[in-house]
DNA sequence: GTCTATACTGTGATAGAC
DNA sequence: GTCTATCACAGTATAGAC
């Protein structure tokens, strides 16, 4: 029942969000809040009755942008795929997949590494990578070979942080290289040299 | 000869900088001006001399922090390694000791994360990870042991940037691998595996 | 040349009108 | 539920002390 306009509360808040994607992307976390608002077609102060903070605008952002990347990983499960290692292969193509997403998940990462200055989100991703890890740990896999394939896998998003583009060849042989080392149980062993 | 204090300008340079970086590290790159000023003993208008912005001041930081990481690594090559991959073993033992510098490398990626916002680091980052790619290209290991050795390397970072701790064991253990691996030529050819 | 003091512009937060 | 008005403060520009 809003006073003004023919949305509900629900869809003025998605379009914030997505408003506040769009301008963060473009100008950082010191995005305004008037841009944001101008972006959505609000004014200023109907955006802080959404989100009363900037900091709680950059959290939600966050908190959807952690929940898009699971949905990410998850549709890329393969139904047919039951061996060991099938969550981290999904986690693994989810990272190094150049072909996913309106934007790609190349824009998230930049996207979340901005949203990062927010002391709150870093608290935010802390649990994330924690449900990541418990997850993962699940998955089948000896844990020494989950850690050097899921560090190259993140890897790539530290590499798009610090550096900008990727080769998709290269990237492409990445994924290769990794799916392979956890289907090939014969080559775990030898991982683990003890120097 | 300087007319007030009894030091050089790139004394005081200096003394902003390690001020700017304690400041940002407490409070992220919101830090103001004031704060970094009080820190380093001056007033906001004497450090706006030295850098006329902002912007200027933390690309500055992050310069010094580029620098500093150059350094680590060097300082970590090892005398009496002459094989293939000499470089980046020297990489790999920066990104993943544990027991370096006063705050340690992780303190120092987590900066770095947080200038990140800044489109000019963003810049100097890009310049400064091609020189690591044209550095590390010349180090004897064939191009897809060398990506799949420096993700890893870098997923540490961010993984670091993400989620808070790393389990020193665990960067141990991986760390050992990643080694391995650029020593041992007979394990190069199966990672290349084609599907 | 190096710095302090101060004034100007725009941003984030709040209160209250509609 | 949305918007306007207002306040406190951050980044920047300037004037001038030393």
């Amino acid at each position: 029942m809003a006073r003004t306009a023919g949305r509900t509360p629900d869809q003025t808040r998605r379009l914030v969000l997505d408003a506040a994607a769009t301008v963060v992307r473009r100008t950082g976390p010191t995005a305004t809040l008037d841009a944001v608002a101008t972006e959505a077609g609000l004014s200023k102060g109907g955006l802080v009755y959404h989100f009363p903070s900037k900091d709680a605008l950059l959290l939600a952002l966050a908190t959807d942008q952690a929940e898009r990347f699971r949905a990410a990983v998850a549709e890329s499960l393969d139904p047919d795929d039951e061996a060991p290692g099938r969550l981290t292969r999904a986690y693994v193509r989810t990272c190094l997949d150049e072909t996913t997403d309106p934007h790609g998940l190349r824009d998230d990462i930049l996207l979340t590494a901005q949203l990062m200055t927010s002391p709150d989100v870093r608290a935010l991703a802390r649990d994330d990578q924690d449900r990541w890890e418990a997850d993962l740990a699940d998955d089948g896999l000896p844990a020494h070979v989950l850690e050097l394939v899921l560090a190259a896998a993140d890897g790539v998003s530290a590499a798009l942080l610090w550096g900008g583009d990727l080769d998709p060849v290269r990237m492409e042989r990445l994924r290769r290289q990794l799916v392979g080392l956890t289907l090939d149980p014969s080559r775990w062993d030898e991982l683990d040299a003890t120097d």
